[in-house]
DNA sequence: CGCATTTATCTTGTGCACAATATAATTTTG
DNA sequence: CAAAATTATATTGTGCACAAGATAAATGCG
């Protein structure tokens, strides 16, 4: 292994981004069959986990806040709130008091699916199977990373080439 | 309606499964601007550290060694591979030992550029900012995930709730 | 007020991911 | 050996992500 790279600096296993990778992709694969039971995806849940959570607070949801709280742009969430929309999960329409803005309501079978989606963190952390506390400690550890790059947004402030 | 969900099991800040995705996407727009200067996307990127550690051993890829590294199938990389071939990178042609399988070749622009690809991951975890002990660790928990999920092929013995 | 600017969303185009299916070559079996 | 099963890749279709540009409403300013 002491060949023109013998450090490894370009070995896939060392970097940090493809265990990042492959570890989401896996998460989101133990997902899937959970969330067909629900009729959603993967993303879908996500925008429907912070659309509960307005309904439960009494909060209005624009589609610029499901794009801030989930980091996402129109160019994915239009699309995806249109196909819940299909699927009678929720209704979009403007706001009146800035026609630029759309409200996203849920309907009533969005709203009464969370008593579906309730069991679903369970049974993935079971899926997962690692005590809640290294659980606990890697989520804190991504939203630190999660952070870090938000934060410091300097995009390529010293290239060192 | 019965409990409205105050503790918070489905809080979307509560689940590891956001921390993960939101992180994954945001260290993959921290290597974009960086893979551009290179030409190439960072799935490719990733195909591309494979495939020059695997000419560093004087190893022959197949489609398929691809896909077993990755984690990914013949329906993402067959066109990834299309497309790094368009660009010069990498040549395709069947295995005269078994007219089922694509060996993948690269060609001498693909060889040439490991050279600017070097300095890749410095410039990224100079991005990241965190100690590197704290990087290897977060890697090493995601990677206990990940061996988890693929192992642990119980796709829902049990719904615990 | 009128116009430039900003803001919120939509649209278009590219590139993954992945399920499902197709095709063709190889291996296994009867 | 020939039919059946397996294996490797390719194709098709759906759904994200995200960049870039378009549209229309609201805001700021002279």
């Amino acid at each position: 292994m002491n060949e023109p790279d013998s450090s490894g600096i370009l070995n896939l296993d060392n970097q940090i981004c493809f265990a990042l990778y492959a570890a989401n992709r896996a998460v989101t694969a133990r997902y899937r069959p959970i969330l067909d039971q629900l009729g959603i995806t993967y993303p879908q849940y996500l925008v429907m986990l912070v659309l509960w959570e307005h309904a439960r607070q009494g909060q209005v949801t624009h589609v610029s806040d499901l794009g801030r709280r989930l980091r996402l742009d129109s160019g994915t969430l239009t699309p995806l709130l249109k196909r819940l929309s299909e699927r009678g999960l929720l209704s979009r329409s403007r706001d009146p008091g800035d026609e630029r803005s759309v409200i996203i309501s849920l309907t009533d079978a969005g709203l009464a699916l969370e008593d579906q989606a309730r069991d679903v963190p369970a049974r993935l952390l079971c899926d997962l199977n690692l005590p809640p506390e290294r659980l606990g400690a890697l989520r804190d550890e991504l939203r630190a990373v999660l952070e870090m790059l938000e934060a410091g947004s300097a995009p390529n402030a010293r290239s060192s080439l």
